[in-house]
DNA sequence: GAATTTCATGATGTGTACAACACCAGTGAT
DNA sequence: ATCACTGGTGTTGTACACATCATGAAATTC
């Protein structure tokens, strides 16, 4: 009987290949510096996550070396690699390309959604309305990561596709502290992403992949004044 | 009497820290890549890239995986590292990003010019004008990088410059790949930059940021479709 | 008692030997 | 003659020992 292996067993598992294992690692940790497990400032040790991962330090230092190249992580020599601190102004720059690369995706090279992409975003509909009721802020987040990476797939610009990943995984942090710090009305949080998700269901279903583009940056922008407005 | 060190030369020096050795080996690497030096396909050694830059493979791996992280080139295990080919229809979607991204500079965090940065530029439409006389495309591109890299420093925006310089140099190569292969009428391609050049000029001294940007994003346009008509 | 020095500790950075892997030439059987 | 196999060679990937550096506590000196 074969199931699904789990993250850490994967790593074990002998059908990957190098670059499959550096993925898993690499998406793996950066999934822990977004949900805020760990925290910004906090140091992360090579040995400790070699062994975690069961390896040497040897591939925990490239995959560190990327998340280090994409602003997640400092190295210091002598001192230990570092979360970089998910801080309002230095992150204010990255937001607002965010919005502006957010609107781009429905000009360049939109991908029209087929009946198994919108039968898919219906499940992530319904997934949602579950947080709605009883969800934490950290399930959302999670959520959230889902909802980003499915909407991506409506870009065939790679290298646009790309950007856009680095930029959101870099602000992430931002909103999930703020509501962790009850800065942030959740229940309300939560009903306008709702909201967002079935505007976004509703132009699908027309093919109107550019209105989804905006519905995207028009929420993008306003959560961003929503942190704003409550960081000061 | 102490003089600039050459790049090679600054690897030896003892005054760098270990974050500098690295950006000097990655710029190197780099513009050898896009000045067709290390020509598409070509694998590069990593023992014979550790000997030149007098140090071991670890930190050569550091920087190939970060030019593979930028697009510039591939690893393959037992078989080598290997220049990526600057492919048209590959990085077509490249370009297009470049093309709207460069259009943002003037949006986002731009920075007035001063006196010191007028100054700079004047010398730089000097040293253009020689090179519309008596010019290899190389010399050429030589050229355009640096002019690139100054007006970057017109948007104060981070992640935006960041972005733009790794699209810029995935897509450099196309354009000397085609003047060296003759598809490209170099002598017009000068004077067409040299008056992009006089015209970015006239914008800085009016203080205009925005109108700088918009003259690059059409030069940006139009030299793409020069090169997507030689192309077929 | 306070300032300074020393040194133990633990972190990242580097060098190197070896493992895993792909490619190719040569060899043999069919 | 052709195909399959096998070993040699060179490459990237990994593990580990060591160098280098920063930090803080303890010892020492004034």
């Amino acid at each position: 009987m074969t199931q699904p292996p789990s993250t850490q067993e994967a790593l074990a598992d002998e059908g990957l290949t190098v670059r499959d294992r550096h993925a898993l690692m690499h998406h793996e940790i950066r999934q822990r510096i977004c949900l805020l497990d760990y925290l910004p400032g906090m140091r992360l040790s090579e040995a400790a996550l070699a062994e975690e991962f069961g390896t040497s330090r040897t591939p925990i230092r490239r995959v560190l070396a990327r998340l280090e190249d994409e602003g997640l992580v400092q190295s210091f020599h002598g001192v230990g690699t570092l979360v970089t601190d998910a801080d309002f102004d230095a992150l204010e720059q990255v937001y607002r390309l965010r919005v502006e690369l957010t609107a781009m995706t429905g000009r360049l090279d939109p991908v029209p959604p087929d009946f198994g992409y919108i039968a898919r975003f219906d499940q992530l509909v319904l997934r949602g309305a579950a947080i709605v009721q009883s969800g934490t802020a950290r399930a959302f987040t999670q959520f959230d990561i889902d909802v980003f990476l499915t909407l991506q797939e409506l870009t065939a610009n790679q290298p646009l596709r790309q950007t856009l990943e680095r930029l959101y995984f870099q602000t992430k942090r931002l909103w999930l502290r703020a509501a962790e710090e009850a800065q942030l009305d959740l229940e309300e949080e939560f009903k306008i992403f709702q909201h967002q998700l079935e505007a976004i269901q509703c132009a699908l279903k027309s093919g109107d992949v550019e209105a989804v583009a905006h519905i995207q940056r028009a929420h993008i922008s306003m959560s961003f004044n929503r942190l704003q407005q409550k960081a000061r």
